[in-house]
DNA sequence: TTTTAACACGAAAACGTTTTCGTGAGTACC
DNA sequence: GGTACTCACGAAAACGTTTTCGTGTTAAAA
């Protein structure tokens, strides 16, 4: 077992200085090529590769970016993952990982061990906790270190920041105007309370569809789901407040839910009920999940894009990390609004 | 924006020598208190912290360990991550993922660039290509230079080092034999092609359990699909497959399938073709997946324990790490079965 | 008064790079 | 033969730490 050979282990082999061979690896013109092809061919011979660490603390940069999600074992998230790996490794940089699982707390301690000169900047979305006590002091700490922060997904205005978004709005409108369209008269909102911005958007965008079709809103067709609790694992309570919904409007005859879960539980609950879909009942989920596409029937979603929003929250991180700092210059945070598609499947007409 | 405050930096304004400052914060008995409260104090207001990068280096130490995984949007790796992920942090250790994609190159090309300083050790699953090209020299010179691996679920006997692994063939068999106590007579198996070698063990496991049984195998129940193309986008072919399977071979009355995507389509073909599940036709599929829960009916399937399989490899590691390596005692591998679970759901009596 | 010991601190090396600057040897020119 | 270059290389600093080993000052002991 070798350690990793070093320059200054070639130098001392070859009796020359250090600098020298750096310099010979970096082919520069001040060393001979008899010089050169000798320390390159040793070099070769024995594997060597800069170590990264040095070269970090050298040119303090990492190439190393973070990102800082609230859950992994999720498709949205481990789709955006990927986007952000793909662009990172293209561009030569690697991708660390850090799970907050939804706490306010881990988050700040995530990105304060990351902070501390293990990478060049952050990718991250905000985890529930953290968007309830709605304390940001961590994320303009980080920044005022001229750390650099892209937030994507679950953001917060308050924050002066890259971002990346999908149009949840527009999504929620065009999957409401469907069912509009699609003959249903009463349709049901299932959503999150509100202080998850994402939620929020998407029951304004179920609002707005309505109003535009002149549709009159009823409070009592709209179920917002407390989710501070796992509903993974209390899917009973879900489906049980779903069919308490079912019960006291007998005419609902469309749902869009914001989340693949909720829609996936409003199909089991309608199927029990004796509801056929998608003749007696439509309906729409958002979400970019694997669920959707194998539920039997097959469920119409509005579509994310969730790999390109990791893709651009990468392209949109290390454009910024490589712009060289022009001192002074005011600095300029972009916003990034990725589209969504409404997919049709089969529990839509 | 101020950048980080350094150790240079304290020591220049308190008008004290840097080693000064660093044993003041490290609360050594050289310095006097009067000296320590007021370098603390400073340190404290100025938020310091000393730098990774810089402790990396003269540490030989990153304190981060490096994950190489086929694919992220997949439920049974980003379950292991997450354990990896838990361990990691709670032992003081960050996570790099890297993903090859099920590419031979991109899991070389990853494995070098972290290799170089980056990580103090690798937990990896190996790439299909790489299973098929039966090409491991990557890992070996890897361990050569000292970083240590833990391989985990994919794995091969031809490499030592320590390794996580699931009980496939045990797996395999409690399902068959349920299978079969269940009054199946006529059992299908829907597998990989043999170089994964999950998929040999788990096809071993449905062998051993038919003779167990005294039933004889027969090789038309025996279906091995080429899954080099992503089954994900060719799930008409993938149907197919197993539609004609079930053509041929009309008495079917019981499948085990491989993975979560065979069982399903294996259900959704089934259901086409009039079949009752569970009373025509019982499934089991071998998973940990999300799918299982959510399908109708939902899948009776062997549990892999993903995120526990994380939590060991990682702690396996970091225990290699920490033993402190005394020299010339010969090195010894672990290799840890983590024990499978048949979890009974409705595509079963 | 001299020796010794404790105390409080600083200088410097080390981790592995890159890069700037200096320098000795050789060559060309006048 | 003296001056001016080019060539090929080395010394040293810097990135930010920690740690070992001095060292000067003061107080206690002889």
């Amino acid at each position: 077992m070798k350690r990793k050979i070093t320059l200054k282990q070639i130098a001392r082999e070859l009796d020359v200085s250090i600098s020298t061979v750096s310099k010979a690896l970096r082919n520069s013109v001040e060393i001979s090529d008899d010089t050169k092809q000798k320390v390159q061919a040793f070099a070769k011979l024995y594997n060597y590769r800069p170590n990264n660490i040095a070269l970090s603390l050298k040119n303090r940069k990492t190439n190393t970016i973070g990102i800082i999600i609230p859950e992994i074992v999720h498709h949205f998230f481990s789709k955006v993952i990927r986007g952000v790996e793909l662009v990172a490794n293209t561009r030569g940089y690697n991708v660390i990982v850090g799970l907050s699982n939804e706490s306010f707390s881990k988050e700040v301690i995530n990105m304060e061990m990351l902070a501390n000169g293990s990478i060049d900047g952050f990718i991250l979305s905000i985890s529930k906790e953290t968007l309830q006590q709605q304390d940001y002091h961590h994320f303009n700490e980080t920044m005022n270190q001229g750390m650099p922060i892209v937030m994507f997904d679950r953001v917060v205005s308050d924050i002066n920041c890259d971002k990346v978004i999908v149009d949840d709005l527009d999504g929620s409108k065009k999957a409401v105007s469907k069912l509009v369209e699609n003959g249903c008269k009463s349709i049901a909102l299932i959503t999150t309370k509100d202080y998850v911005s994402v939620g929020k958007l998407r029951t304004q965008g179920y609002m707005d569809a309505l109003n535009d079709h002149k549709l009159i809103p009823k409070s009592e067709l709209i179920l917002k789901i407390d989710d501070s609790l796992d509903y993974e694992v209390h899917l009973d309570a879900l489906e049980n407040e779903i069919e308490q919904l079912f019960k006291a409007n007998k005419n609902i005859d469309g749902v869009f839910a914001v989340n693949e879960l909720y829609a996936l539980s409003a199909m089991k609950v309608a199927r029990k009920l004796g509801l056929d879909i998608p003749n007696d009942l439509q309906v729409i989920g958002f979400t970019d999940g694997v669920l959707s596409k194998h539920a039997t029937p097959s469920l119409t979603t509005v579509s994310q894009h969730a790999q390109k929003m990791g893709e651009q929250a990468a392209n949109l991180l290390i454009d910024k990390l490589e712009k060289g700092l022009n001192e002074d210059e005011e600095e300029h945070f972009n916003t990034i609004v990725i589209n969504t598609e409404l997919i049709e499947r089969a529990s839509t007409k």
